[in-house]
DNA sequence: AGTTCCGTTTCGGCAACTCAAAATATAGAA
DNA sequence: TTCTATATTTTGAGTTGCCGAAACGGAACT
């Protein structure tokens, strides 16, 4: 039984919710549900299924976690994801920051084929517009740990590799400011308690974000 | 209210079947059934929940005919699912027989920007790798009658417009034999108890095809 | 008019997915 | 230890889309 796009999902938010797990490596039902946006009541009910088809571990009362097999289902929905958002970029010339819905969408339907196609036209590439990691047709990934701008050292030259937030709004913040992935940028200084942080683009202009906002851009010190 | 995948499906089928519908202009629920591949009884709920929806005129026990909304709609559907099609052959590079299937699936998921994208990268076609028309974004189709192998003049030269099947092995079979759209051929002869036709294609080779396949075959006396 | 046949409709039921609200479990505070 | 807050699970119910089988309508044949 192939799986649904519901189930592709779910699978994907719990892919995603790794960095975020708990203790044990479980992911809450609460937070499950959040992601896929349905009541808690319905993720129960749903990481049941999953449970029963081996997707997942799952422990009442403290949370799931993808089997191997689910982690690998995940990857494969995740490299279709990020293979699209490429395309969309580089090929039929998409905004980077409006091709996350579009994805979404086709995530759940191209074939292996069609998919396969993409990466060839794309060279194979190694991450998407956002710089998140695009895994292999086998379901591996080459994750690598990055500081963000909010615990990298202060007045150093740093090259943003990956932004870890899809909204829209925000990314075409990033790209009027010179933020993209790719760019050369310092922080000048942080402070905690105005929840800021002080940035230099490449470009000598200095823009202040918010912490929140800072965590979300993951960067290279050069 | 936006259109399920399987709402898009039936008008799709409803919107096909016009040239086989019957006297009153209505098709048949059981050829509906049939196109849409369920039970007729299915068919008949669906039928009454599109009627409710004014996308449909239903007549019990006689059939269903298209109402303007729901007709506008089909025709968008299918200028998604051609425009796919040209896309994946002339962009992807993919194969002619091949793309029914992926189109099928992409035709109700792909967004009204990347369709666009799509039309202008193709250079705006009016018909897709088959030879069949690409309605406009605001659901018109320039429609044409041609004849086909059957009903043209013998012994004259014609050239292939359109392929009214979308049938794999048949498609590869049309490639092979220099029967894709724009190829010029000749009927040399038609034998109605053999239930054959006799072709002569550009390259001089002779190829008899059944009558079935024939009428498949749309074309232009040269 | 009665019968037969075929297509259509109706009926009861199932599977996947969802919610709201009641019941329950867990952990931490009193 | 008991109480309380919060998260999780259970329950009952709704929606969409499907099937199989029984009931029904209409046209044609006796």
């Amino acid at each position: 039984m192939l799986p649904s796009s519901t189930v592709e999902n779910y699978l994907k938010a719990l892919y995603q919710a790794e960095a975020t797990r708990n203790e044990n490596g479980l992911v809450p039902i609460g937070q499950l549900a959040t992601a896929v946006r349905v009541a808690p009541g319905t993720a129960t009910t749903m990481v049941k299924a999953l449970a029963e088809s081996g997707l997942v571990q799952y422990e009442p009362y403290l949370g799931v976690r993808l089997s191997p097999a689910g982690t690998k289902l995940a990857a494969l929905v995740l490299r279709r994801h990020r293979l699209v958002e490429q395309f969309l970029v580089e090929v039929m010339g998409m905004s980077w920051a409006e091709v996350h819905e579009d994805a979404e969408q086709l995530e759940h339907v191209v074939s292996d084929r069609l998919i396969e196609r993409m990466d060839a036209m794309l060279g194979h590439p190694s991450v998407d517009p956002h710089g998140d990691p695009i895994p292999t047709a086998d379901g591996n990934v080459e994750s690598h740990e990055y500081h963000s701008l909010l615990t990298c050292p202060l007045g150093t030259p740093v090259k943003v590799i990956r932004v870890a937030d899809q909204n829209a709004n925000f990314l075409r913040f990033l790209e009027e400011h010179k933020l993209k992935p790719g760019e050369s940028i310092e922080v000048e200084a942080r402070d905690p308690a105005a929840d800021s942080v002080q940035l230099r683009t490449d470009d000598e202009r200095r823009i202040t974000i918010g912490t929140n906002a800072a965590s979300k851009l993951l960067i290279e010190v050069l």
